[in-house]
DNA sequence: ATTCATCAAGTCATCAGATGACTTGATGAA
DNA sequence: TTCATCAAGTCATCTGATGACTTGATGAAT
């Protein structure tokens, strides 16, 4: 069956001035009619205009001026490029995340600095084999070491990347598969290292790429249950 | 002189609401106080909290049931992120998206539809060789291509995030250094194209790889001035 | 003629109160 | 045990009011 369509005023108030301003029917610094003239083009009240008018203005389309009025600042909608990949299946993150990875430890055996390389041979160590204090003590060391990989590479974007990734795959994770997926040992993490150490970038990417693929394949054999 | 502090009781209670959420004091999943108890807790009116849960539900962080009491629904700030991400260096925003570029290719070559590949090859001759109708148009016409490839991986995080990369380089581009970068002709981009038809996932990372390299040089070249 | 203080209208910011719609757990009858 | 009903709690929405701020007009002082 269809299913029953629940509206709700303020998403749909927001989304009707969000098309009007992608349609550029007011230009860039120009000013939008004023919250009572909006409640009643959109039909409702001043306070749902004004919650639909702060949303646009969080997601940087709109500016208001107290006293002067509300201005068009950006016709561009970038702000929920994040928010829609957070919607992404665990999946499409997971390989987004071995993108970077792989193309993380390729730079990092290009321009690791000796400093780099302590640190992750450092975070390996204090990483262990076994789940020393719980297992979720044991998932932040474990991240910590893949992460030091990534800062190797010296790429900012990509470790702001990396780290939102983390962030999304944990919380997913622990809202369905738990503790499910197998656990790369200490020597598949080595040998990135060793990649990285020898400044052997193809090694590095045939390394993580290794490390990645029995842990895809079991996680694509959960989803497709 | 230090300029006057202008705050915003909306904004403020924003903030405070987000942060109290990414600090975890409520779970994800877990009922937040009421809009009354809200409303005592921050010192502003009902409306001013409507306000801010209203921000905060459209950044993925909250989410409201009618009937039944507002939730967390995620403790990553995505905005944030991305802001970050578009203050890194123009080379850092470059790798990052060659990084998807590559991994795309490489699943492309292992799941592209007929569908996909008939894409591809349309907008591969649509492409052109030459800047017709003007530079601006032929840009256009090159990443439409590019991002055909990368949806053929069928990888949504993937696409979006090149979407996003594809704005934030275009943008930073425009204003620095505008159209010094070699563009690779034909034959490279057919290559990419001629590797994934054959679904060997090796040759069209290969193929992506050699595609980038003299324009990441010339990149780098270009900062280092 | 120019400068500048003052003022009034317009606009957003914020508050308070009220009603409606919806959810959820408790209650009690079948 | 099952299921309809109900009451309390919560968000959704509206209405009216007051305050703070911006801006252009006005007019006096120079």
């Amino acid at each position: 069956m269809q299913p029953a369509v629940r509206t709700n005023l303020t998403a749909s108030a927001t989304e009707s001035l969000r098309s009007e301003i992608l349609s550029g029917r007011w230009g860039i610094g120009e000013r939008v009619p004023n919250e009572a003239t909006l409640s009643d083009l959109l039909s409702v009240s001043r306070g749902t205009v004004r919650e639909a008018v702060r949303v646009l203005v969080s997601q940087g389309l709109l500016d208001t001026r107290q006293g002067s009025g509300t201005y068009v600042r950006s016709t561009i909608d970038s702000s929920a490029a994040l928010d829609r990949v957070k919607r992404t299946g665990l999946r499409d993150q997971w390989e987004a995340r071995a993108a970077l990875d792989l193309e993380a430890a390729r730079l990092a055996a290009l321009r690791r600095t000796p400093a780099d390389l302590d640190q992750m041979r450092r975070l390996l160590a204090e990483r262990g084999n076994a789940a020393d204090g719980g297992s979720e003590a044991f998932v932040r060391r474990d991240l910590a070491f893949h992460k030091s990989v990534v800062a190797a590479s010296g790429n900012r974007a990509m470790m702001e990347l990396y780290d939102f990734f983390t962030a999304a795959i944990t919380e997913t994770i622990h809202a369905t598969i738990d503790g499910e997926l197998p656990e790369p040992d200490q020597q598949a993490h080595a040998a990135i290292v060793d990649a990285i150490a020898a400044s052997d970038p193809d090694r590095a990417v045939a390394a993580v790429r290794a490390f990645m693929a029995p842990v895809l394949a079991q996680l694509e054999r959960l989803l497709s249950q």
